[in-house]
DNA sequence: CTCGTATTGGAAAGCTTGTTCTAGAAATAA
DNA sequence: TTATTTCTAGAACAAGCTTTCCAATACGAG
């Protein structure tokens, strides 16, 4: 072995995200200010400022998706009501992973010297949601941008009125149910 | 008089929102390259890079706000619908302004070398809207908070779902009409 | 204990970028 | 035409940032 971490990945993830929303940007002297990490440790795990970006943003998503998956598939009422409303109950539960996923933006992750191999990452690190979306999209009959606009386009517009300055209200879920019945039980070939 | 401007103001905006949506930031190298202005001529009209920021945020805001307040007052069939609507087509009326306002955060405009000036115009850019707002809801009898949904929320969410890599579909209103209904409708204290 | 490995720390190098500066070009009014 | 004002041009400067580099530190195995 040899010594031991004295800081973890989520420690500066959570940075990041404070930084994102405050200074709109991350630079590497901010982190090591903030976390008292320093810089030789930072680029020794990440590489680079977009290896640490990317890392931070790819790792928030992940988390993020694992929930929606699940939600997705877990059999209910009205079908997919569930995944949305994992959008407005992971701002709550997990505010410092959503402000990554909400402020950070998808050409700041991608520049020329990203690492190659996050750059794949980040280029696929959609496909299972999308491809859980298709099939959700067979099995319910929905047509798909339907679906993206109940599960993704209203959930995640409603929090945004909040996420950077205010907690996300739990009130606001009642108004997302309403949304999306309204748009998907319509097009919903019932069974 | 003198001399008159070889280039426009909205020429150098739509080079800012290209920018904005490519790179994520915006270098005034970049802008010098994409517009054929020198750096000379841009910082002779807009004082400094965050000045010129500002300045296209500004007046981009100020062209959406006009069409959004002009449709909240304009009365019809289901108050407000129209004012919810005007962001989608707005993004489809001006999608180079409509770049600049979904891509540019605020703590970009806001940094500590903002021209005091335009400080002040970007803190006060909202209050004219959100006192429409208000009226709009005393009028209604509609809590704020779904009416923020409505008009705002919900409509954005959904042009975002589309917005930095293809136009807006027409077909889109359809939904954000009904989204709208189904939340605003329940809440209107009916005349 | 000591060697090998993994991590840490921070100073300094090396870029990149915003900004300034000065000379001059272009357009208008008198 | 001339005076005046406004705008253009781009090289050079200054500041700030990322990145590199290497010595120092901790831990486990032999």
């Amino acid at each position: 072995m040899g010594r031991r971490s004295t800081f973890s990945d989520d420690d500066v993830f959570a940075a990041v995200g404070r930084m994102l929303v405050r200074d709109g940007e991350v630079r590497m002297q901010s982190v090591v200010e903030e976390t008292g990490v320093s810089v030789g440790s930072l680029y020794h795990r990440f590489g680079s400022r977009e290896g640490l970006l990317a890392r931070a943003w790819l790792d928030t998503l992940a988390a993020f998706h694992a929930r929606f998956l699940a939600a997705l598939d877990h059999p209910g009422d009205v079908p997919g009501l569930a995944a949305a409303l994992e959008t407005p109950r992971f701002c709550r539960d997990e505010p410092d992973k959503a402000l990554i996923l909400v402020c950070c933006r998808r050409s700041e992750l991608m520049s020329d010297n990203t690492p190659e191999a996050l750059q794949a990452e980040l280029a696929t690190a959609n496909d299972r949601v999308m491809a859980a979306i298709d099939a959700f999209c067979r099995r319910t009959g929905l047509p798909l941008e339907i679906a993206r606009l109940g599960l993704i386009g209203f959930p995640l517009g409603a929090a945004k009125l909040y996420m950077p300055a205010e907690p996300v209200p739990e009130a606001l879920d009642e108004e997302i149910e309403r949304a999306y019945r309204a748009v998907v039980l319509p097009r919903l070939v019932s069974s």
